[in-house]
DNA sequence: CCCGATATGTTATAATATATCAACCCATGA
DNA sequence: TCATGGGTTGATATATTATAACATATCGGG
């Protein structure tokens, strides 16, 4: 078991789940997960953290699937546009997305200590309440947080 | 007038309130708005918009103020730091505060099309509810929505 | 007068991201 | 069959954003 969020879980059982939901999206909507995407998606899921381009290229190239830049980028480039992983701007990072497949607008919760980013959900009503006061049109959201998760707030304490 | 957010304001008069607020906090504050610091300050101002550091530097660089990078991004620091000027991560780019002094979660509405960049208020409690419930303590949050603006709205629909 | 805190000057480099162009694969249809 | 076009990859170069490190300066208080 790892830590995914900041709860326990079957780490092995998330992976294969999500890689099996993202090839059935892959294959209904006639797009290609080729090795360098599959891969860089996979590394994500399994690390289960935010990581940087150019971390994941580090692990792409020592398997010999590309050693430049723009492989890593295109692949984010990729997995991001279908929603499979997100960019959490606040630290130029990258995280697997824990529920890919459904639409939503994601609240990460990065920890300043162990530095763990949770993903979870934003009752979004608000922000369109405030942005249509505006006459503002919403397309997409960045909701980031950063403070203490809760083992480390525990750590804090004692 | 200028565009302030989405709306008109007199321009002039709202830079100079802005600065009288923020010398009054430094020496409140015991704090120095030296001359880079006034002159970065100055210049998100003055150009009421969401600036990049290389963009402020050449400015500055203009000016005798200091040519290399650690004389804005010190400047951009300490602004940051006490609340007068707000970076948005999305774009790697730095906004004066439209409200220095008070403390708040600001919400930024990005326009897509004409890059204006507004801030606003969110009423932070669904945050604090959503973060609560997985026991996340926050120190402070980014909240930024790219979309379309009332003006570039208006301009697509004709 | 010296000390420590704060700020600045300067050089160099790290970290993140994109532009560009040639080549390749492969499904489709003339 | 083979031309064609979309999507993908390879490879080189470069752009953009940000920080490390260390020397120097300024200034108020002990």
């Amino acid at each position: 078991m790892h830590d995914i969020g900041f709860a326990k879980h079957d780490h092995t059982a998330c992976v294969s789940s999500a890689m099996d939901t993202v090839e059935s999206y892959c294959s209904e909507n006639k797009v290609q997960l080729t090795p360098a995407r599959r891969r860089v998606l996979e590394i994500l899921l399994e690390h289960h953290k935010a990581m940087g381009a150019y971390d994941i290229l580090a692990l792409l190239s020592a398997e010999g699937l590309g050693s430049q830049p723009p492989v890593v980028y295109r692949a984010l480039d990729f997995l991001t546009k279908h929603g499979f992983v997100h960019k959490i701007e606040k630290l130029n990072a990258y995280l697997a997305c824990m529920h890919p497949g459904r639409s939503h607008s994601p609240f990460f919760l990065i920890c300043r200590a162990c530095e763990t980013v949770a993903e979870t959900k934003m009752p979004s009503d608000d922000l369109l309440t405030a942005a249509g006061a505006l006459g503002f049109q919403i397309e997409s959201t960045v909701i980031e947080a950063v403070g203490l998760c809760p083992g480390c707030l525990n750590e804090a304490k004692a």
